[in-house]
DNA sequence: GAGGGCAGTTACCACCTGGATACCACTGAA
DNA sequence: TTCAGTGGTATCCAGGTGGTAACTGCCCTC
């Protein structure tokens, strides 16, 4: 697999309110590997579709902080082409309760953030602090 | 004020458990202000006490963020002399809802996140992936 | 009028994260 | 024998984040 394609945006592109929350689940992408995972096991190169704008090297770091925090199982099938499944553990399971409510969180007070830094740049323009 | 004395290790330093939690809240600091505004309303130096290991750049950083976002309110009083004062707003309030549900997690997950970062290191020793 | 506290700011720098690009080993099918 | 697919590694690099050190302007007190 070469990944000479320029990667196109997606649905999680700069776009995507999730880069402007003041949450962060993990290292940037492992909130959405949870959630890619969390209606059953995905494969490698299934992961890659939905999350296009990663590339395998990022991919695979982020699979492997989650591995070793125990939030993600990988289990190597030998049957008869070789298959790596990533899957959810009951302890990442877990975490979609607290992702849900900072979701919740976010759907309720999404209109205050953006007021917010809508009116902070209004009151002091090009101030502007760093994103989370 | 210079800050020339090296700042000593404190109640949040590399030992503390947030540091290794799979959530971030705002940057590295904010979850730790927003909890030291939690009972009230704090000056800047008084932000300074329980956070001594940030230096005022990175308070001032961290704060400007937090007003941005309109989770913290920052008023300045001209009583005679000027006095600073951060607290937080009730959007900033909110926000410790999430943050308990996390807390929470933390607590009943701990010991399971660290049996799995120490048997992964004893799968495969070294590949200590960064942490969150 | 010197010094000290308050609330920062400025300049500079090291490290970490994430991304781009390229390459690799294995398998099975054509 | 070549080709495509799978599941990655290896290198390199830019930008972001946080840290150090030093300095500022203002007011108050000694």
């Amino acid at each position: 697999m070469t990944h000479r394609q320029p990667l196109p945006p997606d649905m999680f592109d700069e776009l995507c309110p999730s880069a402007l929350l003041p949450f962060r689940f993990g290292d940037k992408w492992a909130a959405l590997i949870i959630r890619c995972l969390q209606d059953g096991p995905r494969r490698f190169s299934q992961l890659r579709v939905p999350l296009r704008r990663v590339t395998p090297k990022v991919l695979t770091q982020s699979l492997r902080g989650l591995e070793r925090d125990g939030l993600v199982s990988r289990t190597v099938h030998a049957d008869p082409a070789p298959r790596v499944e990533y899957a959810l553990t009951p302890l990442g399971r877990s975490m979609l309760e607290p992702m849900d409510v900072a979701c919740a969180w976010a759907a309720a007070h999404w209109d205050e953030l953006l007021d917010a830094r809508e009116s902070y740049e209004r009151r002091s323009p090009g101030q502007g602090t760093r994103g989370n």
